[in-house]
RNA sequence: GGCCCUAUCGUCUAACGGUCAGGACAGCGGCUUUUCAAGCCGUCAAUCGGGGUUCGAUUCCCCGUAGGGCCGCCA
């Protein structure tokens, strides 16, 4: 399962996320820049779950994260070995392992019970920090002897596990910000467990790191001012110390966190609203880091490839959405028909325009089943205009609508009078009657009708009322590929109901 | 309040002592065009302030200032 220390001289990076809401953008990055290291250093990325905290922690949070990290393409290179693949490790599932070093460190007095109340400690934290003092705690309960410590146990006093923090400067190197100096004296003495079941963060952190063998720690900048206490956490229990990146954090618009209050942030969020992964992975990427060169677009392997954090960037960036959109937008406009049909048709389903029936597509209003190049044809149409899947629907709807709605004004091209707009549709019509089913192709249709627009005033008298007598839309893809995907007879139906609607 | 981190166009960023401070997104304008897009072209727009160091600072140092992060029996 774990590696020897022997046989694991290469990178190991890991993912270590709590499963206490779904995955958001901010974490997708920070599982991101840590599976970029590790394949361009030919290393590991461990994926390991942090659920030590019973409370917050859900099966189903867990279960998105999996998700979406194999959505974006982050595979966890190793875990624990279930039927042939690999399950995440899960702290809750390591419990015996920190029991152990909790036991040593009690006994080799680095860590003692603590018996304060957490109103006690409240109000000391509320008056220190008044005071304009570091908020710490006193030391009271370290001073405890065995026996009055049993003693409290034994008359059921509730207790936590403290771990002696050393008074000292701490100096680590970050890859990303160089040399950065805590002094540990201004941290008071930190709880690292409930009880011997139940093991806090930066206490379950360092032991996993340590056995994992894990070499880089790749995290938020957040997590900054707990590495002195891991440090010190590492040395008390004789582990290695790896090596640190702090990466700069995503922000919202406003520059501060991205977090629930910028709005649903979640990785499933974006997918649903019809993100592609490519996009995704491309955009997180340069929040952060770029490749040195003006190129903007980058598979995950390339990526892999380039990554360094020479070029990380420091400071926080915001998490911009516009560019979200076009990037997603270009990666779009790579698709094949028939792949970008594939993609629209949950997204059609999900607006309630069409069904899946077995393999076939089926329009929801009529019942009439879609080839698969009808699909397509629809979709390609509006491939330059989407800059996410989910919004096919509001796009292309007329095609799988019995009845478009409009309005009689909205048929007429700027000041057009009514009379002249109909005229126009009468002798599209006319024309439009004479071409056979055979030869109804939207090469035919502009071939016939264009020379017509031409005479007139403008080629928006006809041609803009002929759009929205089609698709009941001012804005539109052009109206005779429309016309051709619509056939003859509906094409011919819609043009007679504009007509009702002029007089 | 204490500690730590950070600072180039609105936003993401390039320039590792010498550039007219470059690119991209967004914005604006144009071309194309029946519309909306896409595409192409153009345009607006930045080195937080003050001191040093240096022949020369966006770049190195110091001091301010501003913003952010952390100060949990959450992670």
């Amino acid at each position: 399962m774990i590696k020897s220390r022997s046989e694991s001289s290469r990178i190991r990076t890991r993912f270590a996320p709590s499963p206490t809401g779904l995955l958001h953008m901010g974490n997708a990055r920070t599982a991101l820049f840590n599976y970029l290291f590790a394949k361009n250093q030919g290393g590991d990325f461990v994926l390991r779950i942090e659920d030590t905290d019973k409370e917050r922690s859900k099966p189903e949070y867990e279960q998105d994260v999996l998700d979406n990290l194999r959505w974006l393409g982050l595979e966890w290179t190793e875990g624990v070995e279930k039927e042939g693949f690999y399950g995440p490790y899960r702290q809750s599932e390591r419990t015996e392992l920190y029991q152990k070093y909790l036991t040593k460190l009690l006994d080799e007095k680095k860590a003692y019970e603590c018996f304060c109340s957490e109103e006690e400690l409240d109000a000391q934290r509320q008056y220190q920090m008044s005071i304009g003092e570091a908020p710490r705690y006193s030391g009271k309960c370290s001073s405890l002897s065995k026996e009055e410590t049993a003693k409290k146990k034994k008359a059921g006093e509730k207790s936590v596990i403290r771990f002696v923090v050393i008074p000292k400067e701490v100096t680590f190197e970050d890859l990303i910000r160089g040399s950065v100096t805590f002094n540990t004296a201004l941290s008071g003495d930190i709880v690292i467990a409930k009880d011997l079941e139940t093991p806090l963060y930066n206490f379950s952190v360092v032991i996993d790191d340590s056995e994992m063998h894990i070499t880089h720690i790749i995290r938020g900048e957040d997590h900054i001012s707990n590495t002195p206490k891991q440090i010190l956490l590492q040395e008390a229990m004789g582990f290695e110390r790896p090596i640190y990146a702090h990466l700069p954090l995503v922000l919202g618009e406003d520059r501060t966190k991205l977090s629930k209050r910028h709005g649903d942030i979640s990785v499933t969020r974006f997918r649903d609203a019809g993100y592609l992964p490519e996009a995704l992975v491309n955009f997180l990427a340069l929040l952060g880091w770029n490749p040195g060169t003006e190129e903007e677009i980058f598979s995950l392997s390339a990526l892999c490839k380039q990554f360094s954090f020479e070029k990380t960037q420091k400071a926080g960036a915001v998490f911009n959405f516009k560019r979200l959109d076009w990037i997603n937008g270009f990666y779009l406009r790579q698709k094949s028909p028939s792949t970008l049909a594939e993609l629209c048709t949950p997204f059609l389903e999900q607006a309630g325009l069409v069904e899946k029936v077995s393999e076939d597509i089926v329009v929801k209003e009529t019942g009439e089943k879609l080839s698969k190049a009808i699909v397509e044809k629809i979709v390609v149409l509006y491939q330059d205009r989407l800059k996410k899947l989910s919004e096919i629907g509001e796009l292309a709807d007329f095609f799988f609508k019995k009845r478009v709605e409009y309005t009689a004004e909205m048929l007429s091209w700027k000041e057009t009078p009514k009379e002249e707009t109909k005229n126009a549709l009468n002798m599209f019509e006319e024309i439009i009657s004479g071409i056979s089913e055979s030869d109804w192709t939207k090469e035919k249709l502009e071939n016939v009708l264009m020379p017509e627009a031409e005479k007139q005033k403008s080629r928006g008298v006809v041609l803009w009322p002929l759009r929205v007598a089609l698709t009941g839309k001012e804005a539109s893809a052009g109206p005779f590929e429309i016309a051709e995907i619509l056939g003859k007879k509906r094409t011919l139906e819609y043009l007679k109901e504009a007509k009702e609607k002029l007089s």
